[in-house]
DNA sequence: AAAAGTCTGTTGTATTTCCAACAAAAGGAA
DNA sequence: TTCCTTTTGTTGGAAATACAACAGACTTTT
């Protein structure tokens, strides 16, 4: 499959080696292809010794579940997306996470310890490798704080506020364009989509923004209290 | 400062490291101490290059700051913890976040790409560090996580029992002490104090849980509806 | 152009949370 | 013990949110 071998060498994962290295590196990383049906479960909950993984195909869904045995989405894996590596790392006794498949999926699976020990020459590959993901930790972390510090806000005004100063800083401009339709930005930041409509109106009513569907533009309040 | 040193020793990003060979890599890693006043950013939003720190002394909440100028902690540093490791690794073009001194601090610095690309030689030590910083982005990742499925929970008492059944899946026990008291737990769910205590109660005549103070039960509901 | 479907904004009601104020309970110190 | 402080539980009114139902705007398809 072509697409899965573009997949792998465009992946953060890999970033600044050259893609016949990345190929020399599948084995040395103990790599192998799985696939998985949908509703299943790629990385079942409470398993040790868990993989790093790259979703070559298909989409996933990362759950928690809890003591009364509700369930609940944490985030969503698509192609070309590296996860499983914080559960690999951490090593919890048991972790009450899991990978579904919510679609029929093909997993590459790497070993954790082959990545971060492996290679004991300390070629310049493995390096790049742990530097890459290191920064896919970061990034991951980052955004998991800004969206932490979305969702304590107590109201769905302030929650919007938090959410739509950050996209200005992130694009620079007082004026963008968010990836979310109104029920999406409403599942993001854990409110209801009617009454966020709502509350966006008030913001417009106040001189607080301006937006035409997903165009928002935030406005100092010079003219107003 | 003999404590400074025990704090160094000591913390996970030198675990599995002998003391003899942590103060020898301080001058590998670009290490050195600064200290800061009450109410100074250690560092300072928006910044580049950031180093990655150890706080030796002192308190430091990690601060972000949106568009209209209003402030909010995101999280809190105390001795022996690393922090700007995310910062230092992700070099965002403009992270919005700071970290500031709420007591007279004294920080370890050190460089970033010491500790990632350092030591070409590719010893031992180095990659019990790479190591080390890469377990503990993922227990920062995993905790982050828990509590995004917490605060991403509608009602009061759905949050809490969220975090109640995390409780008792970490310590492998229906019945457990939680680390909190009633103000403490509520602004870590960014709920108000007295409608959480209200919602316990509640919680409480339903028969879902039992509880004294800060020593909580779970109750599967066999007996209740 | 008409029809069907999706997305968005509005509104009213029921529920929940917030807030403030107070009461009860649990330590700590004199 | 008594007094004082801290923590926790309770209550009622104000405010915010959830929920459902609907209308208008925009797209896409036929």
């Amino acid at each position: 499959m072509e697409k899965k071998a573009e997949l792998i060498r465009d992946s953060i994962f890999f970033a600044d080696i050259a893609p016949d290295d990345v190929t020399e590196m599948m084995g040395c990383l103990g790599a192998h292809e799985r696939s998985y049906n949908r509703g299943e479960f790629i990385l079942p909950p409470g398993e040790s010794d868990v993989p790093v993984c790259i979703m070559l195909k298909g989409v996933a869904y990362v759950m928690g579940e809890d003591y009364w045995g509700n369930r609940c989405i944490l985030s969503r894996v698509g192609p070309g997306e590296l996860f499983g590596e914080a559960l690999a790392c951490a090593r919890l006794a048991k972790a009450s996470v899991g990978v579904m498949a919510v679609e029929d999926c093909t997993v590459l699976h790497m070993q954790y310890a082959k990545i971060a020990f492996g290679c004991p020459k300390g070629c310049m590959r493995h390096r790049a490798v742990l530097s890459n993901m290191l920064s896919i930790f970061a990034s991951k972390q980052i955004s998991l704080a800004k969206k932490l510090n979305f969702l304590s806000k107590r109201t769905t005004q302030e929650k919007l506020l938090s959410y739509l100063s950050e996209e200005a800083a992130r694009t620079g401009s007082d004026s963008f364009t968010i990836p979310f339709n109104r029920q999406e930005l409403a599942d993001f930041l854990s409110v209801e989509r009617s009454a966020m409509s709502a509350e966006i109106s008030k913001m417009r009513a106040k001189g607080l923004i301006a937006c035409t569907r997903n165009h928002f533009t935030l406005l100092k309040p010079t003219e107003n209290s």
